[in-house]
DNA sequence: CTAATATCAGGACAACTGATATAT
DNA sequence: CATATATCAGTTTTCCTGATATTA
């Protein structure tokens, strides 16, 4: 592939990326969730309890960053959180049960904006070669 | 493909989206334009001049928005508007030819951190799924 | 008069940096 | 003391909504 190439879709990926963002910041409040914070939902519920710093590694943001949103999901009664076992800096958190029933249920997810443009506008190929370039910018940004 | 596998793949795109618009934005001070601004300049470049209104659709934002991004990319003889021959409401805004000879020699792109990644971190197959990837979230965009 | 284009002003939100308290 | 975790406070950036002038 040409170096044109890659500039070119290097130029469109960043443009959908900016577009993505909006699209799901504006379509947030139909949901239940914002999209920060089902990110956060479905890490919990898929590699269990964490502490800040972990998520906020994960999610490529700043610790600080990363208390605000727990904080907002604490008052709402979705995440609990508990002192480290040993290490008494630190506190982990944990997804609620009525959350955790909810997401893997995906009711979660049924009321979300991106979730349903991606059932019923893709084709069953274009989510596999989604899917797939997806791990792939996720590889990127881990590296 | 089953409704869980949308789900996790919703789910990553989602995470994937914000944290590749976080480290853009962070890694946007190594390169000389914001991830706004480059957007603007490639939409030029490839389409010609355009009107704001026109910039802004295209990128899925409001006009007041893009007026800002115009603004500033004007302040930095980037861009030039001129009035509309016909339509006296509009003005048309073009890239500026050292902008333009810039962007054609993808010395825009060359210092860029997203360009840089994709193209030293992705296969040939990789890329050619992420074009179409990206092709199909842009179609989805624009319903 | 109605619709479209652009812009001015003010506001909301997400994530940032810097500083600080506490525990290892 | 040096390091790691978490949090408080204030700032920056980006995009938003509402209101207004101008032209078609």
């Amino acid at each position: 592939m040409g170096r044109k190439r890659v500039i070119e879709v290097a130029d469109e990926l960043r443009a959908v990326v900016a577009a993505l963002r909006r699209r799901m910041q504006s379509e947030g409040s139909t949901g239940e969730y914002s999209s920060s914070q089902l990110t956060v939902i479905s890490h919990l519920a898929r590699h269990g309890p964490s502490t800040i710093t972990t998520l906020a590694a994960a999610e490529n943001m700043r610790p600080q960053s990363m208390g605000a949103i727990i904080a907002a999901l604490e008052i709402g009664g979705v995440v609990t959180g508990s002192p480290h076992p040993t290490d008494g800096r630190q506190t982990l958190w944990t997804l609620g049960q009525a959350a955790l029933d909810e997401y893997n249920a995906g009711r979660a997810a049924r009321g979300n904006w991106l979730y349903s443009v991606l059932s019923s506008e893709l084709s069953v190929r274009e989510l596999d070669e989604l899917a797939r370039s997806v791990a792939a910018l996720r590889r990127v940004l881990d590296n």
